[in-house]
DNA sequence: GGTTTTATTCGACAATTGTCGAAAGAGCGT
DNA sequence: ACGCTCTTTCGACAATTGTCGAATAAAACC
């Protein structure tokens, strides 16, 4: 297979993942202005690029319409991409991992992508869980839940980012965890860094030292929480519902 | 992870694929009918649960509104996983290895799926095949080119499968072959028969006349072409575009 | 503070969608 | 031939979309 074939591939994939996402979110807008952030591209290019005016866009996202057609769906997502590809496709080709990855490894029990974001307070309400350091908080775009064992034993360092789903700015949780030091050295050597990291299993006060100074020096937020592994999921894959309702 | 939450998991990554599908389809409506077939619904039966008028699908699905809502698109794919999921959930487990497939596998060269079928004299023609073997004729929604070789030596019989992608009505096109007879075997033990096979690298005159006998037994149409892979596989992809010029 | 860039709001209006319901067609079983 | 199931066509109309362009706001830069 040609270089391009594959890079077509991916592009068709991530294509059909993003009009996906954005075609079953009960905010469309909202969906299609995350993707657009994603790629690094402004309104007014975007706009530019479709030959249409720049508040036609702004109107999109901002939720003006409530359903969209998917002609203009389907023009943005292709806009995106070739955009993108004009620009050397580095966006693209960072979804490369995700596209290929097999999300049934054994090591991850659980995986989510929010369309809209969950800010950090609103994860420890939910989870019940123990802020043990605040880091600098971003907004979370979804959640992995990860045996911490197996990670570690079974993940190298390239497979490890698989872990980060669509966003690096996510949720890692760690479950079967003793003291939490592991999880944090193992996100130390990867060299990349969670929207924050949640150790499933003990208290705030049970975690080691050493994790919570990992976590200060990386300013990554870290929770603590027991509450039932679950539970938890299932709170957290509501979390699009309960933002709708509110 | 439970049971249930893998099974949400495989509906989830599904509704995503089908909606990305439809909402990028030059005719989403020929798009929502192949997904409604795919599953075994009636119309009746979809719009008694979308509790819609049974016209309401029908106008959909021939076309009469070019670009459908996200809503709506979002309540139909919805709406059909819903009811396969009260039915037992076959049609979603079916695609569950589709869904956890690695489509990087080294034996596959390119894999593509349509919205609207092709017919197996459009294929010929396209690629500039000899054909072999008519068969029984069937609808092609997609095609995977293999390396013979590769893919005999290191793909199970489970593994197998996963060159058919979301569909067994494709098209198989297994390249560097010396005469055919390993493609046919191979698909004789798996009990899968894919919509046509395409062998490559030889004219219809050099088959093997066993692969030709197997071809004929088992009533798959069987092809055989000289092309350039590359440009073969161009001129598949492109197929889409051609649809809607014609 | 001024300028530029990027984004948002909103009135307006032509075009299209969402949907109903009536009428008709096709296929199948009796 | 008749009845049933499933699907299609299409007129109609209220509701919504697609989009422009003007005005305004916010952020970034100098």
């Amino acid at each position: 297979m040609t270089k391009d074939m594959a890079n077509e591939n991916i592009r068709q994939r991530l294509a059909e993942k993003m009009a996906g996402e954005i075609t079953l979110s009960e905010k469309p807008g909202e969906a299609l202005k995350k993707w657009r952030l994603n790629f690094d591209i402004a309104q007014t290019d975007l706009s530019g690029y479709l030959k249409v005016s720049p508040s036609v866009i702004s109107d999109y996202e901002s939720g003006r319409r409530k359903s969209p057609g998917t002609l203009i769906v389907s023009k943005i997502v292709d806009a995106l991409l070739e955009i993108d590809t004009s620009k050397g496709g580095q966006k693209i080709h960072s979804y490369e991992g995700m596209l290929y990855a097999n999300p049934g490894a054994k090591a991850v029990y659980a995986t989510y992508e929010y369309t809209y974001p969950m800010q950090l307070a609103k994860l420890a309400t939910l989870i019940e869980a123990d802020v043990v350091n605040k880091g600098v908080e971003k907004p979370l775009y979804g959640f992995t839940v990860v045996d911490s064992k197996k990670a570690i034993l079974e993940l190298s360092s390239h497979e490890f980012q698989k872990l980060y789903g669509w966003s690096t700015e996510r949720a890692l949780i760690f479950t079967k965890v003793s003291t939490g030091k592991s999880p944090l050295v193992a996100i130390r050597v990867t060299n990349l860094k969670p929207g924050a990291v949640v150790i499933h299993g003990i208290r705030g006060n049970q975690v080691d030292p050493m994790a919570k100074k990992m976590a200060e020096i990386d300013r990554i937020p870290l929770l603590a929480t027991t509450m039932d592994i679950d539970e938890l999921v299932e709170v957290l894959k509501k979390y699009s519902q309960y933002h709708v309702i509110e």
